[in-house]
DNA sequence: GGCGTCTATGCCGAATCATGCAAGTTTCAT
DNA sequence: ATGAAACTTGCATGATTCGGCATAGACGCC
């Protein structure tokens, strides 16, 4: 390899932002001998694919590798981001979106792009705590009171209070998945609330780790083809072979880890 | 050479705040090589995210949570801390608490007791996940827009909202203070919102740092009167001679640092 | 070989952004 | 009270960014 092929010098840039290196463009330009145009789009991938996040002049990497523990954690998260990262291209400029609770839910909350105009509800402590830190981006909280065991708010409250929006794409968090059954939710009250959340949604997108597929719960949400968006891991293609099939829907892959 | 993008120095300044430590504006004009009106307009932004407070000089971290004590005690955050420390006792078992926006009250957050069944009402975003944190605590979300400034909700939602409920006893967050006056507000929605809470609720206590007193607000909340305790710091009493006299309330001393 | 498609790249122009400087104001310290 | 340092605001300038467009190479297909 003397003459750097391309998706090589991509993959640099990306090695780097992993290990928790600010990036310049300007010094890639000159170290890679490539435009600075060249640069930016590569960028721009990477920020797209959640791996960087885009700042004048250059790239930040999303959580500082100050602490050596956090490449241990980055592992654990991976497919989470992986599956944020996936979802992003969905979002449009100006939406409204809803960040239903759950760990992925808030992986997308620190990737989320602050230069569209989007706005973000949410009934999750954690996520709106995430997507204020961001900056430039109006959050609007759903109130009520808070279940302890995931961090927000399922309620009477807060169902009341969604049924006050309307809502261009909402992610829906923590739900099982059946191809027979659709969406279900394990608790009655955050079924209440998520099937609140979908009838104010014009689009829902739902993003599933493996083990989530194939899984039935006690209440019933929503059928399958309410969904405009699945977002699944790679290797859910083979475990889950009829999925492709039987969704109605838009799906996208995320690239899964060993 | 490495030349640092220019948004990557914020972030970078961003992380020191974040990690307990105070900067220098004339210092970091050096370290980074740019003009200090460059390092103070960095430093009105985080500011005004909300991830330090701006002084004469240079900036101080105030969240008090990063590392515990292992960073130095800086004046700001101590005093906090310690009028927080003073207000606990104020707290009766089984009470519904409200936590107003503000820094001391997000000290008190992190301090409350876990085993006397009080429930905590709040619509500041960081206190929640205090408290949320501290486990065993129900808590009650005030949702609604949130105002970026101040990271809490002070809309119309959330004066709707704190109506809807008997409040034992709520800690007022930043306000002004004035023995002729009574308590006052900067911003008008903010007031209206106050207003409506002190209804609502049967005790209120006000934690105001010394710089606090006596200061004039455009909108006006509620006389002194109204108030069941206020506690300040020991140099208070001599800065503000009156105000024992003159407020009929209980006074809680907290001692104060160099 | 000829052709069309796709991708990566470089270049251009408009819009945006960060910076330094200057002027005026506030705050701190003596 | 007075001077110095720090702060804010407005403005001009250069850097950066993004979109569009054209070019060159890679690849598959006829």
């Amino acid at each position: 390899m003397m003459n750097t092929p391309p998706l090589a010098r991509r993959d640099d840039i990306g090695r780097r932002l992993d290990e928790g290196h600010a990036v310049s463009a300007a010094d890639l330009a000159i170290e890679f001998d490539v435009s600075e145009d060249a640069i930016r789009r590569d960028l721009r991938t990477l920020a797209a694919q959640g791996r960087c996040r885009r700042v004048y002049g250059g790239a930040l990497p999303l959580s500082p590798a100050s602490t050596p523990i956090s490449t241990r954690m980055r592992e654990g998260k991976d497919n989470k981001r992986n599956l944020a990262a996936a979802a992003l291209p969905l979002i449009q400029p100006g939406e409204l979106l809803f960040l239903d609770n759950g760990s992925t839910n808030l992986a997308l909350a620190t990737m989320l792009p602050t230069d569209i105009g989007i706005s973000v509800a949410t009934n999750a402590i954690a996520i709106a705590a995430a997507v204020l830190a961001l900056g430039d981006i109006p959050v609007i909280m759903i109130g009520g009171p808070v279940d302890p065991d995931v961090g927000g708010c399922v309620g009477a409250a807060a169902t009341l209070a969604v049924q006050q929006l309307n809502i261009d794409r909402t992610f829906l968090g923590t739900c099982a998945l059946s191809i027979d059954e659709g969406l279900g939710a394990f608790d009655s009250d955050d079924a209440i609330f998520k099937r609140a959340l979908v009838d104010v949604s014009r689009q829902i997108v739902v993003m599933a780790t493996t083990e989530k597929l194939e899984t039935r719960a006690r209440h019933r949400i929503a059928p399958l083809s309410r969904l405009s968006a699945l977002v699944v891991e790679q290797d859910a293609i083979s475990a889950v072979p009829h999925l492709a099939a039987a969704a109605a829907t838009q799906l996208l892959i995320a690239p899964s880890n060993p």
